[in-house]
DNA sequence: AATGAATGAGAATTCATTCAT
DNA sequence: AATGAATGAATTCTCATTCAT
């Protein structure tokens, strides 16, 4: 119960003030709990941090596995992806929002391979559903894969950090972004 | 004289750590000079950050307006800023690498101002050359403008987040860059 | 049951790390009890620890008042004492060592009380003893009592802090310090 | 000027309530200074404690040296060496009483090291004053050296523990340690 | 222009203790 | 008898800034 109300307050201010910007006091304060209690139930900022990083990447994990498993074809895994991730983003903005703030900060190096760790599943299936695409003769071969997922991966989270982008409503804003993703992957991949 | 070696100092040091890891105690060691000299002479830490920030931003500037003037077609007026821009970028990594860094961060909001105002004007140079292409019928125009622009931006930017793409010599990263970004904008944009 | 193993957890940590070394969590943990459970049966930390120095007291308590009590020699009696003061101090070493420890301390006033009266009582008897050789005219009189006694105490007490001497086995150690307590008393106290 | 504020200030606490009995705010309290300033000089409270032992050590050093180098008999050094111990152990009670207090605590142990180092010099010194008179046949020879030097040692540092013998004057107290330390350690050591 | 000293606010953490159950 | 949660005071230390010279 505490746990959660120290949790939740924690979130909220660590989204809007990162880590670093967020004292224990802070959070003390929010969640209308004595400061002793963050160490007593978590034994030190850090490991508060950790584990809420823990659990919101366990509610926010992004599934492409299963995509990847479907006998869709290679297209059609690739905007389902799409359109998974998408959601998945837009609905955890602020999480991912602050999850690149805190990955590009020099801090907490042990917190940053947790994340990446996470993260490169992810590319690991959009890599394999391109290169099936690719061993199919539907998606070019010439292209630099590296630089493609990353870019996949980079043009959907760019969301999280456009001021003006963010004042659309979630369903526009996924629509928008889906159409546009959708539409720029097919159209490098396709061969012509 | 001493303004100097303390702003070098403090970029090499914000650079390596960000602005929040970096006290003004820090820079002063560095530079070898009197903690409370950096006061004097720039009144606060955060009137330090702007001055350097100003600095860097005028040498690490993007010219595309002069791209913009030529009679080139508008696909080679593409061509030749994504060319400019990844120069500009891997040239100046660290400084993009922070600028990013910084501006993800919720601190110093008139910063963040200031980069965002800077960085516009290049998206109104190359947003106007998309809408030329589109006027001479050579670029489609079917596409979600704003996210298109962004979607160049943050390709770029990408490489100043990628430990593992960083390793590379900053010629071979320059020419990857270039070929998978000028690849894909014309497969993106070019009428099919 | 769970008293005692709170007692002997305290009594191991404290010889280990002193008092204030000791944390009452500390305590809990080394006793796998709870922590509130120290102060509900003890009622504070300082209690805890009056009650364990009662215990010990009691234990490797000093008994000199049988020896003055028989017909031996006052220089036999001094012997025995000595005999018997040796093989307590060296067989609860740890204690004695934890005792000094606490009494050089400031803290706990009222603590220190109860030790020093609880060792008045050796002195007291020692002191007698060493009057009857006087008195019986074996021992010389021209000495200064209080501090033959507190050179006697100091001396017999002093393995517990030397770290070098602690290393051999208690037995050699007993040998030791019985022949060189008994050689240096006599030689000082017997008339020439 | 308020470096030696601090330094004094320190001392007194320290030997009133010990290391950790002194908190860095009462020091600061105590100095009439910012609590900041006891680490914007001495760095840490630990570092600050060195260099308060650092200074009473080289103020208060005992020097046996110069005692052991002179043509005296052996007999004669040794009075004057107990002369010179006990002076300046009097003259600093507070000081060896403190040091002993920290001694016996388990913690900080760098810096018992220190202290213990410091302390291991004269023990070199009287061993070989004692030597000497063995080997010139005025002194015994069948005695445990180790436990001899010892005895020196603890009864003089006696002294510091006591309350009730120091409510003396020094000069009284002096006498009467130097009588009686002198008396015990010829009658010991003297062939009969 | 430059310095060393000084400031006060705020940081995370630890402690003995108490509360409600 | 026993527990886990909660408390509030205290701990050391760091920070950006300012003062007097």
């Amino acid at each position: 119960m505490t746990k959660e109300k120290i949790l939740s307050a924690a979130q909220e201010l660590f989204e809007e003030r990162g880590f670093d910007g967020t004292s224990v006091r802070d959070i003390a304060t929010h969640a209308e709990v004595n400061v002793a209690l963050i160490n007593y139930h978590f034994g030190s900022k850090d490991a508060l941090i950790a584990t809420l990083i823990e659990e919101m990447a366990n509610t926010s994990f992004i599934k492409l596995a299963d995509i990847n498993k479907s006998s869709d074809s290679p297209l059609q895994k690739l905007f389902k992806a799409i359109d998974v991730m998408v959601d998945k983003i837009v609905d955890n903005k602020k999480y991912y929002q602050m999850l690149h703030r805190e990955l590009s900060t020099l801090n907490r190096p042990e917190l940053k391979e947790q994340l990446v760790k996470s993260m490169k599943r992810n590319r690991t299936e959009l890599k394999s559903i391109i290169e099936e695409g690719q061993y199919k003769k539907i998606f070019r071969t010439d292209i630099d894969m590296d630089l493609t997922v990353s870019t996949l991966f980079c043009l959907l989270h760019q969301v999280t950090n456009k001021a003006h982008i963010l004042k659309e409503t979630d369903t526009k804003l996924k629509n928008r972004l889906r159409l546009h993703t959708q539409d720029l992957m097919s159209s490098f991949l396709s061969k012509k």
